[in-house]
DNA sequence: GAGTGGTCTAGACCACCTG
DNA sequence: AGGTGGTCTAGACCACTCG
């Protein structure tokens, strides 16, 4: 299991990026600064940062240099967007409530996705939130954990009210993947309530499970969308 | 704008793995045989291959060769999951019609995306299709082309009844990413017929905006969908 | 015009697979 | 052992950007 030259100059880069060295929008040294520097030929360099091109670390132009850009991360998972943002960009303000405290309780009967004997065993740990953008409800969210080697996390609120950062820096968690099931229904009179809507009106309604660095423990959430002012966007890539 | 050697190389393989010359698990001619059927170093000949990996056309295992192997498809980019799916995994029947003939029309006032000016000139080839998952009608689709080097799309049907087949094997496109606005609306009159529901009926509406390998060339699509009985799925990563 | 990335040549040695 | 893809060297010329 050797490590290769490309391998080494694509982690001190990536290293770099991430560790704040190279900022977003910074040349990286040019192709040639990178030869001299590591002492290696042009096509290895080149195999290195087609690799970060390839993981959205970089890109390239021709005649400027090799750019930090960080690409925009698989959280088109979660943004929103007012329709005049098609055409301009002005940032939008997002606030997350907790509807009620974070407890441990058992799975709902009928869950909406199939559970495996330990999920079951252990129980779920159930965020309830209300998302704002701009201080108009959009988004219910209703959130289950398996409660698997999370302990501790009751105890304290969510790092900078999200739930992600808090497992990432408790728990070194990553979310690693989505899956989602979409549709539209009626507002039922609960729901409407809460997105200042009325009951009937279209909602959006999502069904996610997210997939972690820790290969057995994913993530459920179902949310339910005023798409009023705001849609959904998703990017792929 | 000249074509480089390794696009050629590229290009001839492509054809020929979507025309049935090379079929899913044969393995092409090594590169040391490319080279010299090409005249064209190894460099050339593995940067055509590099290519044809990241598209999905080909996996190379070290000792072996390069092996033919299209890959699963582009994901959830469309597809539709029953209730039951979630849990089972039978397949569904999905069929699509279209409304009327594939023609060119200049591009709608207040477009939903802005346009370059080079998108205005040419005009759009507009697709309005209908799909149904079961022989139910479920999507209601609009599309439309920039009528942009694409020479005889109107001559023929498209190809297996799928625009992105027919860019694929007429004009070697593909499709690289997608970004969608998703928003739930309440059904139109007209839109309620077509998808066999109810006037104000909650619809999924759904923005597509596809980059494709040629980096000018976006895809454009509207899409109104009837998530009663079937969900619409995306699977990230 | 100087510097950048994009393409390409003509070699070399290695790791891996198969007969 | 012979052939395959994987890595790497040491050059060359071109197209593009920018001061």
């Amino acid at each position: 299991m050797d490590i290769h030259q490309y391998q080494v100059l694509q982690n001190d880069i990536k290293r770099d990026i991430l560790t704040g060295i190279f900022r977003e929008g910074d040349l990286l040294p040019s192709e040639n600064e990178l030869c001299a520097r590591y002492n290696v030929t042009r096509s290895t360099v080149r195999k290195a940062l087609d690799g970060l091109v390839n993981d959205g670390y970089i890109i390239k132009k021709q005649g400027k240099g090799s750019i930090v850009y960080i690409k925009r991360n698989s959280l088109g998972l979660l943004s929103f967007k007012g329709f005049s943002d098609v055409l301009g960009d002005d940032k939008r303000k997002i606030r997350t409530i907790q509807l009620q405290e974070p407890i441990i309780i058992k799975w709902p009967k009928n869950y909406f996705y199939p559970l495996n004997d330990q999920e079951l065993e252990s129980g779920s740990i159930f965020l309830n939130r209300l998302r704002f953008v701009d201080d108009n409800p959009v988004m219910l969210e209703h959130t289950w954990i398996p409660n698997i080697a999370l302990e501790g996390f009751l105890d304290g609120p969510l790092v900078n009210d999200s739930l992600f950062t808090t497992l990432r820096q408790k728990y070194q968690l990553e979310v690693t993947n989505v899956f989602q099931d979409i549709r539209a229904v009626p507002a039922d009179p609960n729901v409407a309530g809460m997105l200042n809507t009325y009951p009937s009106a279209p909602l959006l309604h999502v069904y996610r499970r997210y997939a972690t660095s820790r290969k057995e423990l994913m993530i459920y959430s179902s949310l339910y969308c005023n798409t009023d002012k705001y849609f959904i966007s998703n990017e792929f890539d």
